[in-house]
DNA sequence: AAAGACATGTAAGCCGTTACATGATTAA
DNA sequence: TTAATCATGTAACGGCTTACATGTCTTT
């Protein structure tokens, strides 16, 4: 079978587009501030190139989602400020409510490990220590976002950052334990 | 700036080959199998359609690093099983030390968090609840194979699957948590 | 009667990345 | 002098998903 969805509702990704639509309730962005954001409020659980970024912000204005202003500037490319419309609105509505897409996560890491007995015992310690030095960083980016920000975050935010932290500091004692098992093998 | 890589080791993203690659090395597959393995040893870091699997094995056999075997079969399309060569165990060696991928995850659960105070407090609850109960089935699934396979996995593997199972342990804990503060402010 | 396992493949189209293209200003 | 910040865009190409195309056999 496998067949046949006729008129599910069908599930899509989320885009760049959707979270654009989110952050410029905020208030108006340029694309270049919306990388910038990406990197520095959302890099955790999303991210965008300048590819991305700014064909889809064309792509959005022609929808009529958002408009533009043109702000000249000197010796630097004229600036241009996107500001969400009426339209946008009602389509980051229609995104919250669609059905919430199944979380299915591609990890590098996690393949490396699965597949790790052709790797060496040395090779796979290496591996999984540079994680641990990795995640270790990564979770107190994440904290010190938390302390800094936490005043200023909804509700549903703190959920958001916490799983963030939470699952990594499991993360990172499993891979100290793991890492102990390793070692311990190889004496 | 942002230009100029030139000589700079290239990261690529983890694709169906590698994976394939990994598989192949346990025993010869067909196309089927492999979306199976995919789906019930692979999915909480992996995933593909049967829409790459058959293409991605016709290139791989291109390229010989794998080598077909068609049973024909009553009433059925004819199988094709697929067997690994020499250059394919030297082709996923070059993925296995090759530099690991950055994790950057895109969730769709996490955009909507971030963006949850557009959505209404009953909404919001309704949508924690409903991850929460797939975060549990998920973790029930995961302790599962735990249980089930423990005995059969190596050292890495076992690290795998138990950072599944405490990232997850500690998501449904934030999740409760955070649960319960939202109902409460509805009071 | 329906659902699920078995079994393979193609075509259209989306979404994304990297590399290319261009350059001034400011701080270390 | 190197790197970072500011600022916008296009073109080539890759990988993946969905839908299409086509069934039989077995279990509930």
């Amino acid at each position: 079978m496998e067949h046949l969805p006729i008129f599910s509702e069908v599930v899509r990704r989320v885009t760049s587009m959707d979270v654009i639509l989110g952050l410029l309730h905020q208030r108006p962005y340029t694309g270049y501030e919306i990388k910038h954001a990406f990197q520095h409020q959302f890099s955790y659980f999303f991210d965008a190139s300048f590819g991305t970024i700014y064909p889809t912000l064309g792509k959005m204005e022609k929808l009529g989602y958002i408009t533009k202003e043109s702000i000249p500037q000197d010796n630097r490319p004229v600036k241009h400020l996107y500001s969400l419309t009426d339209e946008g609105r009602k389509q980051f509505r229609e995104y919250l409510v669609s059905p919430l897409e199944p979380e299915s996560f591609r990890c590098d890491f996690l393949v490396r490990l699965t597949f790790g007995e052709h790797l060496g015992t040395d090779a796979l310690i290496r591996l999984v220590e540079e994680n641990l030095n990795g995640s270790r960083a990564y979770l107190a980016e994440l904290e010190g976002k938390w302390t800094k920000f936490c005043d200023r975050m909804s509700p549903s935010q703190e959920i958001a950052i916490r799983i963030g932290i939470e699952s990594n500091k499991a993360r990172v004692k499993v891979l100290e334990e793991g890492l102990a098992k390793l070692k311990g093998k190889g004496l």
